[in-house]
DNA sequence: ATAGATGCAAATATTTTGCCGCCAG
DNA sequence: CTGGCGGCAAAATATTTGCATCTAT
């Protein structure tokens, strides 16, 4: 049989290798898209974050998993998702050096805004992004497929604590 | 004497070492920062600069104005307009790869809105975006200081070609 | 005079690619 | 079965750093 031994993580985490249950993993089976075991351990991963991750933290929660995945299979399976619009790729002003993180496309887009200073990012929905998108798309006469804000500044608390 | 060879370019463009006359020149100067040969270059480079320019062209345009610019150069200089908060960064979507684009900053942000298809880029300006940041400025308590917008999507162009 | 800048080379960091054996459908 | 996929190592890119020397002020 195949997955003789599926090197599962020995932590009591949700794990549902064999099932298709994740949005990601129904979007890309729907795409006819081959689902292989180290793809399904890389959607759960982006389909569980809680926030956007990067390269090295999508391996690590992967490989907490299944520890035969391989950081080159996490790049291709990045890109593979890039290219069916499926995750949003940020690089968070380069807050942290330039690495970049990914989180699943939602259904509706939103601004990260970052605090330079403790680099607490936080999201940010607003009736008048969308807007701004349509303003876009009718003035220069474009269909808008992808789009990407990131505000950064200075939150409360630091502002406070750099007056002192 | 001092620069016994200016390594100036032999093409006819308007050449100004000596002189203190561009934006970013003035405004490192009027914070005390050492003006060397090489950063009034690349000052002058970027301040001519009609468009984004990545590393390599910033390198390019300013070895032709004098050959002694190191690339390694180009980026502490980079980095230090960046802490000034003299120039923005770009990554155009990574239309092009994961380099980095930079442009003076101008007195109104902008946003840029590229074709995926065929890679033009072009700038968009509203009052709508200025709103936006007030909007998230107030509700997050926060002293928004940078703010970049990339949007992409398919120009009436090349939707028309893809059609055929 | 001297703090700070530059050049050069080497080190990092990040991402991509070639090749071959393996597996999902 | 078979074409796409994953692992491994090596390459390609992009950027940063250590250090000796030079220079703007």
């Amino acid at each position: 049989m195949a997955v003789p031994s599926q090197h599962r993580a020995s932590t009591g985490e949700r794990i549902n290798t064999a099932e298709t249950t994740g949005k990601l993993q129904q979007a890309l089976g729907k795409r006819r898209i081959r689902l292989t075991r180290q793809r399904r351990v890389i959607l759960q991963v982006m389909d569980d974050a809680e926030q956007h991750l990067d390269v090295d933290q999508i391996l690590e929660r992967a490989q907490k998993i299944d520890s035969g995945v391989h950081v080159v299979t996490v790049y291709r399976t990045i890109d593979l998702l890039k290219k069916h619009g499926l995750i949003d790729e940020l690089d968070l002003l380069h807050l942290r050096g330039d690495r970049h993180y990914y989180e699943t496309h939602g259904p509706r887009d939103h601004i990260h805004v970052a605090c330079l200073r403790c680099g607490k990012v936080r999201e940010f929905e607003s009736g008048l992004y969308e807007q701004l998108k349509q303003q876009i798309a009718r003035d220069f006469d474009m269909k808008v497929t992808v789009s990407r804000t990131e505000v950064g500044g200075y939150c409360a608390e630091c502002l406070e604590k750099s007056s002192s």
